[in-house]
RNA sequence: GUCCCCAUCGUCUAGUCUGGCCUAGGACGCCGCCCUUUCAAGGCGGCAACACGGGUUCAAAUCCCGUUGGGGACGCCA
């Protein structure tokens, strides 16, 4: 029988890096077993979801390259078979009226929470005979449907966590079908589960409390059951379950953050799978090609974004220059920067500048930020850098010296201006380092800087001679 | 509170099923060294863990029991 398997999300809220991975084990073992991936939205919940969310979710799944076989169905849409699969329960005994007032229930339910005590559904609906649930059916006394649980235990052997069972005794008899006939969750679940004869649940370790209730579902039903895999959840810094507090995880938020799809993917299956090998970066291809069950953990695991940022630096530095173009054209336009020629005449010349600023980088971010000062002359000094390596009253003089050196100097490429600024210095009787210095933040405004006859030889001899002017220039000015 | 799940370096983990090869391996981070004009990248090295207590066994990170700790679930939400 060909896998089949569904990502289920709440349109509740962005897809967040939990939902995530829970969808991205879903993909994963699909695509490893060459079964099928299903999208379903399950927004029955009229208050809460939103159109939007919906939107951004699919957007999230689409940037992480999460792409899906089947849907998205939407679970609202469904209803007529989720109530019928309700009927159906009523029909075999399976499920009962209940005239109970959840007004009251409620109210029964705090009060054993005030008294510290267990508290679940007493059955007194259940109790009733069956002339008086006619009686009260016929005056039209609103009620819901109830599922009676059998007696005995449920239990299944988890993909993750191996043989887990529950006594159903600690299971109360939750309900169906609401009194104005909507069906709920553990309804509308496994009816789609069974309509789209889904062979694996896998999901969020938080789902494993509900697991047993669905299970008798299919039972009562008499449908197969399929198998279950609860993925452990993700956590913050605090170890518990990662959520807002923590700061982002929307996986948009991680995309304007400057990481890259590919990246996030990569740590994501890593979190809580392991290839056994020791191996961490591992491209979407490698990962169907490894991944299994086997390789799962069951604890719980802390989301780090280092590691997440180190592993986005190993991708930006596997990454073609032109592909790192495209990723950060939008940033770039954003600050100014962008100019068509980048694509064009200048092409080349910027794919060299960011092969130079490649592995000096963690972030997408990080990549348009220092390209800046390749694409303007428009920087200011930075204040710390020009006091480390300005305060010398000789630098104005310094740099005259090797500007004119640097203005003969031919061809104009990095050997012959490594060659004339160390002779420039040997002629004044200085270390070379008391040019370099101050040509780094001639050129930068920074301290730091990829190596500087690359950035000399980009920047170019015309660009370079007029960042060197403008450092004498104001030098000369602070005197 | 009840039920369920979990427990190896700060973090992600290998090893656990099928006890011995574990003086517990790798990765991120951190520290140091090399390279070097700075910063990265890269290379080399260092610090750092089997929660605790019993048991089984010639032998336990590994099997069993308990304790402790952590997490999740307990809706006419999904």
């Amino acid at each position: 029988m060909s896998v089949r398997v569904r990502f289920a999300p709440s349109p509740t809220g962005y897809l967040h890096v939990g939902g995530a991975r829970t969808a991205l084990f879903n993909w994963l073992f699909a695509r490893t077993s060459r079964g099928v991936f299903i999208l379903r939205i399950e927004d029955t919940d009229l208050e809460r979801s939103k159109e939007e969310m919906t939107a951004a979710i699919l957007e999230g799944l689409r940037w992480l390259g999460l792409d899906w076989d089947e849907g998205p169905y939407y679970q609202s849409q469904r209803r007529d078979l989720h109530r019928a699969t309700g009927l159906k329960l009523q029909a075999s005994r399976s499920a009962y009226p209940c005239f109970c007032e959840p007004a009251e229930l409620q109210r029964r339910r705090q009060e054993a929470e005030r008294l510290g005590v267990t508290w679940k559904y007493e059955r007194t609906c259940l109790a009733l005979l069956p002339e008086e649930v006619q009686r009260r059916v016929a005056v039209g006394q609103p009620h819901a449907f109830r599922f009676r649980v059998p007696e005995g235990v449920t239990s299944w052997s988890d993909r993750v966590h191996g043989r887990t069972t529950f006594a159903n005794e600690t299971l109360e008899d939750f309900i169906l079908l609401r009194s104005d006939g909507t069906p709920t969750y553990h309804l509308s679940v496994v009816s789609d589960d069974v309509d789209m004869k889904i062979t694996d649940v896998i999901r969020g370790d938080d789902h494993l409390s509900n697991t047993p209730k669905q299970i008798l579902l299919y039972r009562a039903l008499g449908e197969p059951i399929p198998t279950f895999a609860h993925l452990p959840l993700i956590l913050g810094p605090d170890k518990k379950r990662l959520s807002k507090r923590h700061g982002a995880v929307a996986v948009t938020e991680y995309r304007e953050a400057g990481y890259l799809p590919e990246a996030l993917f990569n740590f994501l299956a890593l979190l809580g799978w392991s290839s056994g090998d020791g191996r961490e970066f591992l491209p979407r291809e490698e990962l169907i090609r490894r991944f299994s069950f086997e390789g799962v953990g069951k604890k719980g695991a802390v989301f780090d974004e280092q590691k997440l940022e180190w592993l986005n630096s190993q991708y930006i530095n596997a990454m073609p220059a032109a592909a790192i173009r495209e990723a950060i054209r939008g940033e770039l336009k954003a600050r100014g920067l962008w100019d068509a020629s980048l694509e064009g005449e200048r092409r080349e010349w910027f794919e060299k500048v960011l092969e130079t600023l490649k592995p000096r980088s963690r972030k997408l971010s990080d990549l348009a930020r220092d390209s800046a000062i390749f694409l303007s002359d428009d920087f200011a000094y930075d204040p710390g850098a020009a006091a480390k390596h300005l305060g010398d009253p000789e630098t104005a003089r310094r740099m005259v010296a090797l500007r004119d050196a640097l203005e003969r100097v031919e061809p104009f490429d990095e050997a012959a201006t490594e060659a004339a600024l160390r002779k420039a210095a040997a002629g004044m009787g200085i270390a070379a380092a008391k040019l370099i210095h101050p040509l780094r933040i001639a050129l930068t405004g920074q301290a730091v800087s990829p190596g500087i006859f690359t950035v000399l030889t980009l920047v170019g001899r015309e660009g370079a001679l007029r960042r060197i002017d403008r450092l004498i220039r104001s030098q000369e000015l602070g005197r």
